[in-house]
DNA sequence: ATAATTGCAAATGCTTTGCTTGTGA
DNA sequence: TCACAAGCAAAGCATTTGCAATTAT
């Protein structure tokens, strides 16, 4: 059983066939796959899963906190795998390359700066559009 | 002359009766309109302006370097006109209000980050979210 | 003069939804 | 069993585009 099926199960998440090929497909995806792109890994393993059961798992998943759902430029929402570690992201603007990184004085900036405007930090978006020296 | 309108002279954007217009309403904005409310503080002055124009202007606008265009969560982009200083956003999770804020320590950061994965840094965003305490 | 811009409506692309049939706990 | 999920196609929403008429330089 994969990670996110065990997420599921102690979320009670209820788990169908599909699902749980979703489930499999977003577990070993080393990226950050659209829609389209996870409809198509799904679909090699079981083409008779609609795209809507997709979008659909897919939005369960990031509600129940599941799965990371990314805006980043270019219109189609990504995905990830939520791990335990919180990290930010560095796209590369050349070949769309998605470089995860991690950096503490950053984050603890944030909150100072949230902190200071009277805010209590929720959320928050850090991305870099870089190209490669 | 408003601020954009000189611009676009500088920048060799042609000005149209309707792009006029548009540069004036967007150059007093204080906050960061979506497009549908840009179109309907347009719409107050003349009328007959298509929303399809809105839509064009403020692409060629942003592509011209005289509008930032803004995806924060809530599905339409949000324009602003770019100023001298770069700044980042605060949005409240509850008003959607957003509050501008400049943190040079994080900026360097950034750059560092970049730098130390090989890459050039060309652009980013960083959004925080968070509720008034 | 004439290449570019507008307005309109139709088209697009991603995502959601209504409805009927199928299915997991 | 039976509330919930899947599949399909149609609908939604923000945004873009083709085309004929209009306009800025």
């Amino acid at each position: 059983m994969d990670n996110i099926e065990k997420k599921c199960k102690s979320k009670g998440v209820k788990l169908t066939e599909q699902r749980k090929i979703i489930a499999k497909v977003m577990s070993k995806s080393r990226d950050h796959p659209d829609v389209d792109e996870l409809y198509k890994r799904v679909s090699e393993i079981d083409s008779k899963i609609s795209i809507a059961t997709v979008y659909r798992t897919v939005k369960l998943f990031e509600e129940s906190g599941i799965l990371a759902k990314h805006d980043f430029k270019g219109g189609k929402a990504r995905y990830e795998e939520i791990s335990e570690s919180h990290h930010d992201h560095l796209i590369d603007v050349n070949t769309g390359e998605i470089i995860e990184f991690v950096n503490e004085d950053i984050e603890k900036l944030q909150k100072t700066v949230a902190d200071k405007l009277g805010y209590q930090l929720i959320d928050h978006k850090l991305e870099l559009y870089g190209k490669k020296k």
